[in-house]
DNA sequence: CATGAATGAGCCTTCATTCAT
DNA sequence: TATGAATGAAGGCTCATTCAT
């Protein structure tokens, strides 16, 4: 489908020279469609990058999604979840370097588009291990549960950012090392372990 | 002085309106001098964005390290530095908005400026790291510890960036669950702990 | 065409205010066409300059070259080649403003570009000359005519020049008397008179 | 003097990179004076850029008034003034580049100065010549003498410029083609030789 | 429907020129 | 007097966006 051509090229394109490096021209010329199709079909150039993110942020998600099956235990859905993230990136580096790289700038219009897709991921780990403790002796609410969703989230993209680099490494590797650092971490504290600072 | 009127402005506006929308104009009315003022002293906008993060990311990096005794326990240094770095980013939020979501783009002439500094902190906290368990029964290879300490600054940042929705919490505090989630993870694993993948 | 009009309203603006204080603006007015076409037409000031002295100096190559008569003896075609010199110019005075007065100035990009065309001319008609010598017991080498050729064009460039203010004389009048000047001093020098410094 | 030190270095660098690409901080750094003196001394860079002119051909005027004994004969004046015409001009380059090829462009706000200097020098040498033929048969009058004078003022000139690229030739022997081509058929044309265009 | 052609608006950058010391 | 420091004003160039075909 002609929206499919479009968004395929913007997305190449965005994520090669950032936002607003990337002309229309460049992109149209790389979709083999005319400029003005391009804004009959999907609006002008901050509204094709928000359909951008929107497309590329679903597909990672759905890709999280299909590879977690609810029944499992929690830490098996986070394992399976991590590892699906990290393959997923690692088979679409343009689209993750456009959520990423280019859509996490402030003062943009299109600044708030990604900040609502990453509340939902935030919000949905936050759920996961929540229910992970709420068999515990020490249940934890959802809003505390938060900023360890957060911190989670940024390991992991942090750490692709390193596997860039690194490409040595793989999905696998990576992942089992993100949860040795955070399940057990993780656990530890569930279970009433704390790390106290120094008087 | 002339340049840190100019720096503090250009901070200002490029933190709210990112790289490409900031006009040179609003940064010289915002400073209060001359646009030609601003070339003379620092040159062209793609050298005042970098220097602008030059020295951000050099404030960064001097306030943590002087939070940091390196008499310390590891731990300790590692939960001084956290809790110095939320509380300067609290403190700076300009400055911060400006390293991490403005200079973070690629593609832009200044993209690898960011980029080492990064390099720098994180190889900083993998030595560290490394240090901690020099005297353990496993002591860790430097560049195994790496994709930790990535991992390590990047929850840093994704807490902060979620801390600015929910200023409700404090530095101590954040620090303080991070230093659970990490250090009692990276504790276990040195400690010979793993979490294993369901077969 | 497009191109016609931008280059018309070029050679006058030059012609009238100078390569430099001509503003891609006024060019643009004057041609009734937008800015970005003259761009995407013509390109840079500099190689729309360029484009203007190329067009100008061929017009008035071919205007010369149509007058003369390779079958005509030597001081016919020098004679209408000259009439046809001064004619053109008296009919299209800003294009000689613009080749003449414009873009004979050193230390500009465009610099050469003229010098190429004056070569030229003085190459074809230094060759001119030492064909009508050939013939005759002094025979002349090309070399040694150049300069007779450049002084002759000179006599008439300026002779041009002082045109513009005497304008009560006619192109045939004028051509008349450099070919007396020249072409009496040239038969004379060619018949072995020679005037001497007295020792 | 200031004005002098002025002068020189503004001659030079007018020369070098013309008037509009000449800052006039290059000026101020190459003179060693600061840029407010210059405007003191000398005012706007318009006025600077008549001042090297004004001086410059009141040199070259000079230098060939010193030349010409007035009680020679004619030729023999017009011999010597040609010569150190081109031993002048030879001797200061920069200063000929500034006056033919800078100061002679239209539509600047110094065009008129150059055409007054050369308008002067037109008339001498068209009082000269007149006053050559006052004693013939057929005396001309000044008017009708001043193309011939403005001729031979560019048949000068140009062999100038071809000169610069052939530099093996001398002054003495330049002046000299140029005195034979114009002498002689100057001096057949007084006596009544003319050239005429076929019928 | 699809596109080549066209443009309005804006931004970076540079200098001639002048204060304040 | 002499100057370092400062600026107003303007120009080249680009690009997102839209007609007319």
């Amino acid at each position: 489908m002609r929206e499919r051509q479009i968004l395929d090229a913007a997305v190449q394109v965005f994520a090669e020279h950032g936002f607003h490096q990337a002309s229309m021209d460049e992109i149209s010329d790389a979709a083999g469609i005319s400029k003005p199709m391009i804004y009959t079909y999907l609006g002008a150039k901050d509204e094709l990058f928000v359909a951008c993110i929107r497309r590329e942020a679903g597909r990672l998600i759905e890709a999280i999604g299909e590879a977690v099956d609810e029944n499992l235990r929690t830490d098996e859905q986070l394992w399976r979840g991590l590892r699906a993230f990290f393959e997923y990136v690692n088979d679409n580096r343009a689209s993750w370097t456009v959520l990423h790289r280019q859509a996490n700038i402030q003062g943009e219009p299109f600044s708030g588009e990604l900040a609502e897709w990453r509340d939902r991921a935030v919000a949905l780990i936050a759920a996961l291990l929540t229910r992970a403790t709420a068999a515990t002796e020490q249940p934890v609410q959802t809003e505390q549960m938060e900023p360890f969703a957060a911190a989670l989230v940024g390991a992991g993209e942090s750490m692709l950012d390193w596997w860039i680099d690194h490409p040595e490494h793989t999905a696998d590797g990576l992942s089992r090392r993100l949860m040795n650092l955070m399940w057990l971490g993780f656990g530890d504290m569930v279970q009433g372990n704390r790390w106290k600072p120094p008087s």
